[in-house]
DNA sequence: ATGGTAGGGGGCCTA
């Protein structure tokens, strides 16, 4: 089973891409962020017509979290529980009925600036998240918590770590809640298979970023012990960084022996 | 210190 998380900033904007990203790519099971885009206004066509089953939490203008599946999908929850007040399309989980495995979607708030009321609201969706993680763990099965993290969990996943130290992406606080998530029994897959620097999933559209590979690695997959132990392999695949009209992020993959 | 780019929507906001 092959499973992506890609932030396509603006599904509208990047049909394209998107389109033969599914068709080269394949992914059995896909989370998006940032599709930009209302339930009404969402291209299903395009994703419906290669055979994939479609799960959606859309809003006007920002935010938009999706998961695709090739199998079909129960039990889907749209919004991250705790907050009521929260409208922010940022989080979709939903379940592979044969397998059992359990995906969610995240795209956790950038945060920026900091100090203030985005970073406020940044760690306190991590603190519902934990709270969410924590529940969705006793179930001791196979669950994929995959997304746009906006954290850069460690130095060694910016090429200029300094340049990001007043940034929310990598403020003590917020690498300490990514952390804290971790240390529920949760495993970076791409850290538990390829521990080492220089691996990046976003790249800046602004001032050559990715031609210089000034980038960051803020897209993860982090997985229950249960998945873990069917981990074969986890990558990035920087090539659509390069397509015409990209994403500023790339897709993050793992395969799972389910 | 600044400005550099992109998407969405229809006016600046978000990243």
């Amino acid at each position: 089973m092959k499973i992506a998380t890609f932030n396509i900033n603006g599904i509208k904007a990047r049909a394209s891409v998107l389109a033969r990203w599914l068709d080269e790519s394949a992914p059995d099971m896909a989370v998006l962020q940032e599709i930009k885009s209302t339930d009404a206004t969402f291209p299903r066509e395009l994703i419906e017509s290669r055979g994939y089953h479609l799960a959606l939490h859309g809003q006007k203008g920002f935010n938009g979290v999706a998961i695709l599946s090739k199998r079909p999908l129960s039990d889907v929850r749209l919004g991250l529980p705790g907050d009521d007040e929260d409208a922010q399309a940022r989080w979709i989980e939903a379940r592979d009925s044969e397998s059992g495995l359990r995906l969610c979607g995240l795209y956790l708030p950038n945060g920026n600036p900091a100090p203030g009321p985005k970073f406020d609201y940044k760690l306190a969706w991590l603190k519902r998240l934990l709270a969410r993680a924590r529940v969705l763990l006793t179930e001791e099965a196979p669950l994929v918590l995959a997304g746009d993290w906006n954290v850069i969990p460690q130095p060694i996943d910016a090429a200029r770590p300094q340049a990001w130290r007043d940034d929310a992406l990598f403020l003590p606080e917020s690498r300490a809640a990514f952390r804290r998530i971790e240390a529920l029994g949760f495993y970076d897959a791409l850290r538990l298979r390829h521990p080492r620097p220089g691996q990046y999933t976003f790249w800046d559209y602004q001032a050559g970023a990715r031609h210089r590979n000034d980038g960051i690695r803020i897209d993860h997959l982090l997985l229950s012990p249960q998945a873990a132990d069917r981990l074969s392999n986890s990558w990035i695949e920087t090539e659509p960084r390069d397509w015409e009209k990209p994403s500023d992020h790339t897709p993050v993959w793992i395969t799972l022996d389910l």
